[in-house]
DNA sequence: TAGATTGTTAATCGATTAACAATC
DNA sequence: TAGATTGTTAATCGATTAACAATC
């Protein structure tokens, strides 16, 4: 899993820092963020310092830098313009959580789905049709897609978006692609998150068992 | 991350073997399996032994009775009721996925909301408001809980929840919090997910470029 | 100076893989 | 029997942690 824990955590740093920061901290210690994450003073060292964070043995790390260097390498700066297929009801939740998204550098530009009631060309984010999608992503030069359209109509969609070498892919439909060397595709299954916690609940009662 | 991986990979064998089922596979040897999901045979062996799935040198592993421990590891023979908290628009969409998380053993029993607009008492899954939550849950001995708030609610729910002894939580909200010794908090964080997705393909094409 | 924290190295831990004997 | 696959052991790999010298 190379460093996908990694940047998960840094994901993690972002958020509790920005908290710090309203909070008015101007400076950290490993130690508190540890504390905070559940994590060790040690990792949290090591981590800054592969992603090229310093701090002092003064007063630790100064929270303003450290996102900064976050945010460079997340790439904050240029934004980046994703696709959403499936309008459906979770196309549109994610739809509607755009601004949030754009805070992170992220901006949904278009919506594609197959049912003409849904089409909305002058949406701040426009419902198009499905059929227009390939000329739209060759037309604006569009790298990452959401999918979210029913399990009858993923594979369709993912195999046009290979082949339109869509770079990345988050894939909400349980139909499970490897990555291949073109596309890097990031699946959520909300299903297999809910199985996995009840497991983990019963796991932990079967422990307190015995 | 005490086997959280290797409880990743058993959903993802279930949903290939599912498959293989309905096309009417019988048996599977773990090298077949080991290319479908892109990972080594080798460890598709150890996890099935781990779980206590045997298999034979003969044909290799019976699909049928793979599922059969899959689905006693998850149990899946006791429905589990869950709840849901905050009725906007990812959380009805999660409401409207229903039918398949009954499919899985889960079954989502009622909702609740602050806005009266939204209160559906006679619904499939009832709306109800959010003052009835506590008692709700104690009568009806609810031990897993959705949250879909909006971030600024989000703490408040997570509070009650804890204090009364809710087991497992699935969060949507970014609002992190550790997993006390009461409660596994299972946390999907979308926009983090996005974040990612976008980082890994940056990451690719910076190797390439050297 | 004394005390505390960073940055880094070495030790530990756990998960994955390679290899192969046992088995069909 | 010859060939192929499982089950398991030992080796490898990588990530986390512990420890501590360097620094403020």
């Amino acid at each position: 899993m190379d460093g996908q824990d990694r940047i998960k955590r840094l994901l993690n740093y972002k958020n509790l820092l920005r908290q710090l920061q309203n909070l008015g901290f101007i400076k950290v210690f490993s130690d508190n963020i540890a504390d905070a994450l559940g994590i060790s003073a040690s990792l949290v060292r090591k981590d800054f310092a592969i992603f090229g964070i310093a701090g002092s043995q003064k007063g630790g790390y100064h929270i303003a830098s450290i996102l900064h260097t976050i945010h460079e390498i997340l790439g904050k700066n240029e934004i980046q313009k994703i696709i959403l297929i499936g309008a459906g009801r979770l196309g549109t939740a994610l739809l509607n959580y755009g601004k949030g998204f754009t805070d992170e550098g992220i901006k949904i530009v278009a919506a594609f789905d197959i049912d003409p009631a849904k089409f909305d060309e002058k949406a701040d984010v426009p419902i198009l049709p499905m059929n227009s999608l390939v000329d739209y992503v060759r037309e604006n030069d569009i790298s990452f897609a959401i999918i979210t359209v029913p399990e009858s109509s993923a594979r369709q969609v993912m195999d046009i978006l290979k082949t339109e070498k869509i770079q990345g892919i988050l894939n909400f439909t349980s139909l499970k692609v490897k990555n291949s060397d073109e596309t890097i595709i990031n699946n959520v299954n909300i299903e297999h998150e809910l199985a996995r916690l009840i497991y983990m609940v019963r796991q932990k009662n079967r422990e307190s068992h015995d």
